[in-house]
DNA sequence: CCCCATGTTGTAGG
DNA sequence: TCCTACAACATGGG
């Protein structure tokens, strides 16, 4: 479930486990997900991760080798940290081994993720065309941006480019919570519509982060857990509809967010 | 067999 | 230049 909010959580596992450990074997596996040469890989070992770094749906992991790790997950991916006398899990594209008789195994089942490295995140992101995360924008950025744009709501709020981090999902959330239909062009949308849409991504994304990213642990008026067709809507008595919105699958409330 | 899935990127057209 | 639509990538589940 890799948008913003699962990727944070990523980050913190990270955190917890694998920094200041010495890294003793890395071993990739030949899919095409790993861009970074196999050889700077291999160079790590003897060093360590020593930070993180989360913008957008991508996250950095810093060594003390002047590199640094990027992951990103695609549509399906996970990250493990376990006693190397366990199993290896499942279409693990990369392990880090470290000295305290652990591994870390980079999942990613389906293949769209990547795993990279680079000599600078800001460098990275500035190739990438990143926009600033979606967690520390201020108001009056995100208000800029959007006045400036012409197209669906929805695309924007999910092109890396403007603000980074929100996918198919969490768009939809967003866009319940603030009661605006997907479709909805931007130009159509108030100055207090955009204010109160800045402040109800920020709310989504914290409360999102703070249950772990798991929609089953979302408050009852949220959307996420019921990302069915036909089904009630969790603030009225209306059906979720589904329609294909940017190219996407979109779930709404037709009575709460209308055009 | 079919369709669907939390993402990104390249291409083509308006 | 900007926006939209679409295919491709790869795999598994219903």
């Amino acid at each position: 479930m890799p948008e913003l909010p699962d990727v944070e959580k990523y980050k913190k596992y990270l955190d917890q486990n694998v920094l200041h450990k010495k890294i003793t074997k890395v071993q990739t596996d030949d899919s095409r997900i790993i861009k970074a040469p196999k050889n700077s890989l291999k160079s790590l070992e003897g060093h360590e991760f020593k930070g993180s770094k989360r913008i957008g749906k991508y996250l950095f992991l810093e060594t003390d080798n002047k590199k640094t790790i990027v992951m990103h997950f695609g549509m399906t991916g996970d990250i493990k940290y376990y006693d190397h006398g366990e199993q290896t899990p499942k279409n693990s594209r990369i392990i880090f081994a470290f000295n305290d008789h652990h591994d870390l195994a980079f999942v990613n089942p389906r293949k769209l993720g990547k795993l990279d490295i680079t000599n600078s995140i800001e460098e990275y992101r500035e190739k990438k065309e990143l926009g600033e995360d979606a967690l520390t924008l201020s108001e009056k950025d995100f208000i800029n941006i959007l006045d400036n744009k012409t197209g669906g709501i929805k695309a924007f709020l999910m092109d890396q480019k403007n603000l980074s981090g929100l996918g198919n999902v969490y768009t939809d959330e967003i866009l319940f919570q603030a009661r605006i239909h997907p479709s909805t062009k931007v130009n159509n949308i108030s100055g207090k519509q955009k204010k109160d849409l800045y402040y109800k991504m920020m709310d989504v994304l914290q409360t999102a982060i703070k249950h772990d990213a798991d929609p089953a642990k979302f408050p009852d008026h949220y959307l996420t857990a019921h990302r069915k067709n036909k089904d009630k809507c969790p603030d009225c008595e209306g059906e979720v509809e589904k329609v294909t919105v940017a190219g996407r699958s979109t779930y709404f409330c037709p009575s709460c967010q209308q055009e």
